[in-house]
DNA sequence: GTAATCTTTTACCGACTGGTAAATTTATTG
DNA sequence: CAATAAATTTACCAGTCGGTAAAAGATTAC
């Protein structure tokens, strides 16, 4: 996972110029151990004594480093959701309409699978009103907007069949970030048969079928 | 929506035989405010206080209703689960395959616009691991299972694409219960231009084409 | 009307919450 | 090896959490 405009967090210990080794090593873990715990209680649901005990740090101690409880979150949810539109970014207006969406709905099944916490994380933010991340979701529409664009050109063009181009990203969206967020729903109703990467190829070859025969021409 | 089969609340005052018409009307009023107060900030995030002053009630006085925090959201996830199934339990498997899918389809999504908030309760519960309702999801497993054997039998018998039941039935719900639990981001990705019903009426004609032409022989 | 029951309020409690102050220990630098 | 800076621990704190006891107030049934 590639980070681009990752900012300093806002601890004490950043306070001064350049981050020591320590630094750099206690917010890393501090945040794989926060990601655990936003991502399964939700921000008012996670304590910083859950988070600490994760990360093997006393409270204070992880408090070193992050001056509260909201600074981790939104350092989490800044870092996610620039890796989360990169494969967005990466639908090509010169490529081929379908191999395109196709291409994009792996990626996103990809991510799913590959990062359920932080699909979680992000779905707990936006069930909850998106308090803490709702600016930012203009980022996502201007990006969305320029996409939609994009789909709709093809549509015009014949190279696609007429449809909705935001709802048909709403339709991506929900499906692959389904079987993270509903992890648990969808292993008690596949029971033990299939497993692992089997249920990941079957998912993937179901959504292939949908939209490439819901949306050619 | 009606509830078939609702159990008696674990309260005090229901421990007496026969309920009271202030206890209807208490309990009533305390389930919709913590329906509202669940649904917005998780189980964990949800606080007793919250809902006693949203239902206009203190604390003592809601409890002496239901016995704790943990009653309440139970019998709502109980009466929601039951609302929740009865468009499935309705797809018929001597119906024409085509119209019975379009039709479950639109049932789901007028839930998820009338009843948005059940939504997110179930989507919470969910998110979090179903720690709370594990249980009952066998329930929904026993009735999936079923109507997929009739899935399948209509893509046997060629009246319906081979595709994997259980993967419809995730892609129907994740695109329906999208447009509730996804709720801050629809509304950011649209923008004030479509509102209301006429949003809705977009998202089901996109799921309709996205669902007949991709299922449809 | 009055006795019995149901409802609501007041006053709590111990555990946990996010967060801080300050002393102590450890690592780094000259 | 000091001196300095960084990291960690100990001891807290005020506010909130879920929940209870018990008395006061309001309804209901006779």
């Amino acid at each position: 996972m590639p980070q681009s405009k990752s900012k300093v967090s806002q601890s004490r210990a950043s306070e001064t110029r350049k981050r020591t080794r320590i630094q750099q090593e206690k917010e890393d873990l501090i945040l794989e151990a926060a990601l655990d715990v936003f991502a399964n209680h939700g921000f008012r649901g996670a304590t910083i004594d859950q988070i600490a005990d994760r990360a093997g740090l006393s409270k204070p101690n992880l408090l070193y480093y992050f001056k509260n409880k909201e600074t981790i979150h939104r350092q989490l949810l800044d870092r996610l959701l620039d890796n989360w539109l990169e494969p967005l970014r990466e639908l090509d207006a010169d490529g081929d309409p379908i191999a395109e969406i196709k291409s994009y709905i792996r990626r996103k099944l990809e991510l799913a699978r590959d990062y359920p916490r932080e699909s979680r994380l992000f779905a707990n933010e936006i069930l909850q009103g998106a308090p803490r991340i709702g600016e930012e979701l203009s980022d996502l529409k201007v990006l969305v907007d320029e996409k939609a664009k994009v789909v709709r050109k093809w549509s015009t063009d014949g190279r696609l069949k007429k449809c909705d181009p935001h709802h048909m990203f709403f339709a991506i969206w929900a499906t692959t970030q389904h079987y993270a967020d509903f992890d648990a729903q969808v292993q008690v109703v596949l029971g033990d048969v299939v497993q692992g990467d089997g249920r990941f190829e079957d998912a993937a070859r179901f959504l292939d079928q949908l939209f490439v025969e819901g949306l050619a021409v």
